[in-house]
DNA sequence: TAGATTGTTAATCGATTAACAATC
DNA sequence: TAGATTGTTAATCGATTAACAATC
C-alpha cells in the first residue's frame, strides 16, 4: 500500500461539499463562481476554499473566478467520481433497504452492483428492485463485480466477519454503520457513521452552561 | 447563546466511543481498564485517551487503572446522556423509519418522543408504532415535549424549512441527514451526516498512487 | 488602466504526541 | 518497596487564517 496522503483530511472532505455546490449551480445555469460566492454557499470561508483547491493546482482565473462546469468535472475527476463505481451493500434489512433507496447516489455515479445478507428470509428475494445475494457469496461473486467499496449496514456483532469477507473479496474501502471499531489490514480504510455519536456530541454542545 | 466549548471537538467526539467501549467491558464483566487497554478496543492512543479526560478532570487511579462503571457512568454525565432525552423526528420515509427500527437509541437514553412528516398518506399512520404528525404542528406539539433535540431524515429541499420550524420550537441541536447546509441562528448547533462524502472521501482514498 | 479575485506565503491557532513526575 | 499507570507538561505536528503579490 502507498504512505498516506499529503492532502489534510479535513480538506478532502471538503471537495465533496464543493461538488455537490457546483451541481446546484450548474443546474441555475450559473457559469462563474467565486470563492466568495461559495463560502455563501458552503459556509466554508473563502480562503479555506482556495487553500484547498491549491493542494491539488490552479482552477479559477484571477480577477474572475472560477468555470462552474469546468471546477465541478475537476474535482470529480480528483475525488474518482467521474467515472461509475460499483459498490456492495451488506445488510437489506432497514437501514440497508433505506441506503438502498437513496436518491443520489447516481450523482456521484455510484452504482450499487449487489445486495448481500445473511437471513435466509431475504436471500433470494429482492429489496427495492436489487436481488438478494447470500453473504456467504460475497468473495465469489465479487470476483466478477470488481467492486472495490462496501457498505454495512448489518447489526454491530456481524460487522466484523462481514468486513473480513469484503476485504477477503478485494475490497479497500468501507463505510460501516455498525457502533464497531473493525479490525481490517493496513491499506483498507474504513469511514465510521454514527448517528448516536452525533446526538451524544450534540447533546453535550446544547448543555453547555 | 453561550461561548464555544473549550475542549476539542475531536475530543468530544471520541468520548461517544469511550463511553460505547466502556459498555462491553461492563457487560462483560470487566471492573478496571488501563489507558493501554482501551487503546487496544478503540483504536485511540493510550495518551490522547488520558489526554481527553484530562479536559474534564480526573478519572484513573495511578498504578491501577480507570474502574469501568464509575467511568463510564462519568463521561455518561459529561455527555448529558445519563438522563432521558425526548428527540423529534422528521420524515417517516425510509430512512427515518429505519432510524425508528435502530436498536441503541435506549443506550444512550434517547427517547423519540415524536414522528413527524408532510405527507397527508403517512399523517395520522404509524411507523413502527409510533404516530406520525403532520409536519405543520411540529411547534404546537413541541411545546408539551421540550425536545431540544431534531432529527433531519426528510429530502433536501424540505430540509431548511423543516429546520425553521424546529428551531422556532425550541430546538436547539440538529442532526441533518440530508445533503444541505443549513441556516440556523447562532447557538443552534448543526451536526451533518452524509454517507456519499464519506464514499467520495474513500474513493479518493483508494485511488491514491 | 482600474478593479477584482486568485494562488500562495507566513503567521496563527489548535490538536496530537511523547515524556515523565506523581502516586497508587 | 518495586512495578504500574495515571495526569500533565512541553514539544511537535498539522490545519486554518490573514495578508498580499500576481494577474486577469
Amino acid at each position: 500500500m502507498t504512505r498516506a496522503s499529503r492532502i489534510p483530511l479535513p480538506a478532502l472532505e471538503r471537495l465533496s461539499t464543493y461538488v455537490r455546490s457546483l451541481m446546484e449551480l450548474k443546474s441555475a445555469g450559473k457559469q462563474t463562481v467565486s470563492s466568495r460566492e461559495m463560502e455563501e454557499l458552503t459556509g466554508v470561508t473563502a480562503a479555506q476554499f482556495r487553500k484547498d483547491l491549491s493542494y491539488f493546482g490552479e482552477f479559477g482565473r484571477r480577477g474572475v473566478g472560477y468555470n462552474v462546469c469546468d471546477l465541478q468535472s475537476r474535482i470529480a475527476a480528483l475525488l474518482r467520481i467521474e467515472a461509475e463505481q460499483p459498490v456492495l451493500m451488506v445488510g437489506a434489512g432497514n437501514l440497508g433497504s433505506a441506503l438502498i433507496a437513496y436518491p443520489g447516489w447516481n450523482a456521484y455515479r455510484f452504482r450499487i452492483a449487489a445486495v448481500f445478507d445473511n437471513d435466509p428470509q431475504k436471500i433470494g428475494g429482492e429489496v427495492r428492485g436489487l436481488h438478494v445475494y447470500d453473504a456467504g457469496r460475497i468473495v465469489e461473486l465479487n470476483a466478477e463485480i470488481g467492486s472495490q467499496i462496501g457498505l454495512l449496514a448489518v447489526p454491530a456483532p456481524a460487522a466484523q466477519g462481514v468486513a473480513g469477507a469484503l476485504v477477503e473479496a478485494g475490497v479497500t474501502g468501507l463505510v460501516n454503520f455498525a457502533p464497531v471499531k473493525l479490525d481490517t489490514p493496513p491499506g483498507v480504510r474504513v469511514r465510521q457513521i454514527s448517528f448516536l455519536r452525533e446526538l451524544a456530541v450534540l447533546s453535550y454542545l446544547i448543555h453547555q452552561d
